[in-house]
RNA sequence: GUGUCCGUAGCUCAGCUGGAUAGAGCAACGGCCUUCUAAGCCGUGGGUCGGGGGUUCGAAUCCCUUCGGGCACGCCA
């Protein structure tokens, strides 16, 4: 269906039209006077020019016309030539009982739904997730929500680091700590055991232990290095005993990423990594260079994505290494061109911290130079700023470490179930399911109501508190609106029918008119992949609820008529509500 | 050096495809619960939108310049 403010430009445009102006000039906004009226158009002030014609005049003709309009209660000018404009109620009641008949609230579905692969999580296999991975985790489900909202086909990929130098130097550990183990022996023809012989704990201890000690600068650490990069040559030509080992390592660590992922309600469709596109990584390279693309500079093969326009400095995008070695372009190149030949998607979009943008524009056009994808397939990069702290430098733990980002979750759930059992009588199982529920919401609209790409503290007093523009505050209209909607049906039971009215005062009003922008938000949400939008308008519609419920008595209304309208309009604001929730990837308890 | 992002209230941030008096939240202060969850609502104080120039009837928004800060710039990812 049309969005609201679409259909008022068509009056406004027929009545610029009937007084004889282009119509190009009657664009109508929500009016940054909300003292002075509701909707505005400011074309008369920009025709004022091309017609020499005071801007004053032109309103008052165009107001005439405009007066016709039904879906218009006030049309006043304003010098110097602004048309102030009030809708008319029962347009909005209209337009409101369209959005709850129609499927997502009258969001229109695309022509022809694409195809989208969404790059995101990233995390590396034996390293716990950190601080720095949640923010990848959770503006990437919520793209991908919003992907999928929207009408389109959206896959998410997790991208495991799961191939590189990191698990060698795992295995040349175990091969110290474990000497017996049979992976080692290349003349056992037997069956591995099915149980990894390590736990997820020892494994994130073996990954800092042996990486601190390939770089120190000692004999030792020289020749524990050399022996991990022995080891990652092995794996990666497919020897079978360090295959078997790496494949428990990545089993143990992917059982583990899940439980963690699933802590903050992010789920992937693939689980792809790096180590997917190894065996296609030759066939890639020889691609490039007959092709004429690649060429050895400084004894590295690149393949050049200067391009005559470029006023900044390009490096070439690297394919090989002057050791003959692939790395991070390589294999992104290479997924690429795995997912070209599965999915053929019409977008990817990769979500990784901004810093990687120059990096991203590399591979981006070497992709396209290559022809691995053609012009029907878009590639895009969501750079997304840091996570700092308090102190607005990088987060850290109090002793300076890396914050691990299990604890920090499990310190918010914390500190959530004491705020719950102080606030409210609730039984300690309730109370903890509705902590992590409310604790997941703080985090993630603490984090998602920033812009992606810009730099953010993670204040954890802030995000938990109930009070203001919080996650917690959200939930906890969401809670408000269901209390009542059930009390009603104790009341009246579940057969009364219930039809939005129009609107009898202004709160109510105002409410309306928020809920009436929910799709053109939700388009321009999907248009910039930028969730903080809907934050915003989430805000906004609890904020007016909670103005229009503590104006209007809601179930001791006498006219029957009325208070069903209430009610038809309180489930349509909770559904809205809780879609935009859903859409972002949280949701609310029933009471709290 | 080249490029890029940012600078808005004491703090954290919106607004940036140009419009009227620049908005929220927190913090401070003052009101509102015998009535649907006061985790709420209403109000007060607080800003030469880093500085300077330009374009325009009109600039936080566009252009130039300058200051301050972040980040990136071939063998890391």
């Amino acid at each position: 269906m049309e969005k609201l403010l679409e259909l008022l430009t068509k009056e406004t445009e027929t009545a610029f039209e009937k007084a004889g102006y282009d119509k190009a000039l009657a664009k109508v906004a929500i009016s940054n006077r909300p003292d002075l009226c509701e909707y505005q158009c400011n074309g008369s002030l920009a025709g004022a020019k091309q017609y020499h014609k005071a801007p004053l005049m032109i309103a008052n003709e165009v107001a005439e016309f405009l007066k016709e309009s039904s879906a218009f209660e006030k049309v006043e000018v304003c010098p110097p030539g602004f048309l102030n404009l009030n809708l008319n109620k029962d347009f909005l009641k209209d337009f409101l009982t369209k959005m709850t008949t129609e499927d997502k609230f009258g969001l229109e579905k695309p022509e022809k739904p694409l195809k989208v692969i969404i790059d995101y999580g990233g995390p590396n296999v034996a390293k716990p997730l950190h601080v720095g991975h949640l923010r990848s985790a959770v503006i990437g489900e919520s793209v991908k929500r919003i992907v999928r909202y929207m009408g389109h086909e959206a896959i998410g990929d997790i991208h495991l680091g799961d191939w590189g130098l990191q698990m060698g130097l795992i295995i040349a550990e175990l091969k110290i700590r474990k000497p017996d183990l049979p992976y080692y022996d290349e003349s056992f023809e037997g069956d591995y055991p099915e149980e990894a012989p390590f736990t997820i704990g020892e494994l994130e201890e073996i990954y800092p232990f042996a990486s601190k000690k390939s770089k120190e600068d000692t004999d030792e650490g020289r020749a524990f290095k050399e022996e991990a990069m022995n080891c990652t040559f092995k794996l990666q030509s497919g020897v079978r005993g360090y295959r078997a080992l790496w494949k428990h390592i990545l089993n143990v660590s992917v059982t583990d990423l899940k439980r963690n992922y699933d802590n903050l309600n992010v789920t992937f469709d693939l689980w792809k990594g790096e180590s997917d596109v190894h065996d296609i990584i030759p066939g890639m390279v020889a691609y490039m260079k007959d092709g004429g693309y690649a060429y050895y500079s400084d004894g590295a093969l690149v393949v050049d994505v200067k391009e005559e326009t470029d006023t900044k400095e390009m490096p070439p995008c690297m394919i090989l290494k002057s050791d003959g070695a692939s790395l991070y372009n390589t294999t992104d190149l290479a997924t690429i061109m795995d997912r070209m030949k599965k999915y053929h998607p019409d977008r990817m979009i990769y979500l990784t911290d901004k810093r990687q943008e120059l990096y991203f524009e590399q591979v981006f056009r070497c992709a396209r130079k290559t022809k691995l994808v053609d012009d029907s397939t878009d590639l895009i990069h969501i750079g997304f700023g840091t996570v700092n702290g308090k102190d607005g430098h990088a987060f850290k733990t109090r002793d300076g470490g890396v914050q691990r980002l299990e604890y920090l979750i499990r310190d918010i759930q914390e500190n959530m179930y004491k705020k719950i059992l102080e606030g409210r009588e609730m039984s300690e199982e309730e109370a903890k399911t509705t902590a992590n529920q409310v604790a997941l919401a703080a985090i993630k609209y603490g984090d998602l109501s920033n812009q992606a790409s810009k730099d953010y503290i993670f204040d954890i007093d802030r995000f938990t508190s109930f009070e203001g523009d919080t996650g917690p505050y959200l939930l906890y209209t969401d809670v408000r609106i269901k209390s009542i909607l059930k009390k009603y049906e104790e009341q009246e039971g579940t057969k009364a029918v219930e039809v939005i009215q129009s609107p009898v005062n202004d709160s109510e009003k105002k409410l309306g008119m928020q809920l009436a922008m929910f799709n053109a938000m939700m388009e321009n949400a999907y248009e910039e992949l930028a969730p903080h939008k809907i934050c915003a308008y989430l805000y906004d519609l609890a904020n007016a609820f909670n103005v229009f419920y503590h104006e209007t008595k809601i179930l001791s209304e006498e006219n029957a008529e009325t208070k069903a309208g209430y009610i038809a309009l309180l489930r349509l604001v909770l559904s809205v509500m809780e879609s935009c929730m859903d859409v972002l990837g949280f949701s609310a308890p029933e009471r709290m």
